[in-house]
DNA sequence: GCCCCTCCACCAAGTCTTCT
DNA sequence: AGAAGACTTGGTGGAGGGGC
């Protein structure tokens, strides 16, 4: 099938004249009738029959008129070029899922960037189930996700670590058992702990890391949240952990001190489905995302 | 006389086939 | 595999014929 003869078939119906359809398209009359004769050879039909001022439509064609406007209007669209992405003047909302950490490190300069640079684009943040969170992103109903997601590779999923970040305690400020922002390793084991933890039953990298010291510690409360964890330690002798730059930002009232014991460093990813990941509005978030989440930010 | 159709000769570009 | 020639397709302008 050749296409550029619904060009034709479109100049003829619009022009009900051979020569001026040929003028039109920048044909010949002689190259335009060729046309007109493949076209009545391609649907059987006579589609034009002559008139005394031109040709005028058959009922066929008259038929034809409208599916064949409406394959070219497609044509064309897919064809036109992309227009230009300008986050100046974008307006939409972008859904993300996430969880109260990686907002409250990024949150900061992302809405001072958002602000400056698109200030009709809107975030809707819910929360990041880490067992719901692909096939919320398969279905569309977020547009990416922030978090940890340490457990999972998934392919179709396109990964950029945003930042990571290393854990401190907390402990209420005149805390009797810090001495020079240290902590003795058997006083932080023997003190009870509050923890945050998501996953049910609770598990902390802290507890790994005592139990390969021979050690074990008390969990005497268990916080859904980092941000619950300073109120609990604020008012009473239990020691909490949180990653160093959500404890800066929010332990105002509390002592940070450092951990006497090694725990791996908590990483903060984005995760958008792999077939957007080159979509101009998802690069520039992506770059956006970076910059907040730059140290120092 | 105007308009469209058909035929002719020719050209350019792309595709297919054959040969090395 | 690549080169070369044959073939196909779709374009051109010009000429001639038919219908109104």
């Amino acid at each position: 099938m050749d296409l550029n003869l619904l060009v034709v078939f479109e100049a003829l119906l619009r022009e009900r004249h051979v020569g001026r359809a040929a003028a039109t398209l920048s044909l010949s009359q002689s190259a335009t009738s060729h046309a007109l004769g493949r076209l009545r050879t391609m649907f059987d039909d006579p589609l034009f029959v002559r008139h005394p001022r031109g040709v005028e439509p058959t009922t066929r064609a008259r038929e034809l008129a409208e599916p064949i406007a409406d394959a070219l209007s497609r044509v064309r669209r897919i064809m036109a070029p992309q227009p230009t992405f300008e986050p100046a003047t974008l307006r939409r909302t972008f859904t993300v899922a996430t969880h109260d950490y990686a907002l409250a490190v990024l949150a900061p300069a992302l809405m001072a960037e958002l602000r400056a640079q698109a200030p009709g684009v809107d975030l809707r943040c819910v929360s990041a189930d880490p067992v719901t969170v692909v096939d919320g992103l398969d279905r569309g109903e977020f547009d990416f996700a922030l978090g940890g997601f340490v457990d999972l590779t998934v392919d179709r999923m396109a990964r950029t670590v945003l930042f990571s970040d290393r854990f401190v305690g907390v402990a209420r400020i005149g805390h009797p058992d810090i001495r020079d922002g240290r902590m003795q390793l058997d006083t932080f084991a023997a003190l009870p702990h509050v923890l945050m933890s998501a996953t049910n039953p609770p598990r902390g990298d802290v507890d790994q890391a005592l139990s390969a010291l021979g050690l074990k510690r008390r969990i005497a409360v268990t916080v859904p949240t980092f941000h619950t964890l300073p109120y609990v330690v604020e008012i009473s002798d239990v020691v909490g952990v949180l990653p160093e730059r959500l404890a800066r930002r929010v332990a105002r009232n509390l002592e940070i001190f450092e951990l006497p014991v090694e725990v791996g460093a908590v990483t903060c990813s984005m995760l958008v489905p792999a077939p957007l990941v080159q979509r101009p509005e998802i690069v520039w978030f992506t770059a956006l995302l970076r910059r907040a989440a730059a140290p120092g930010r």
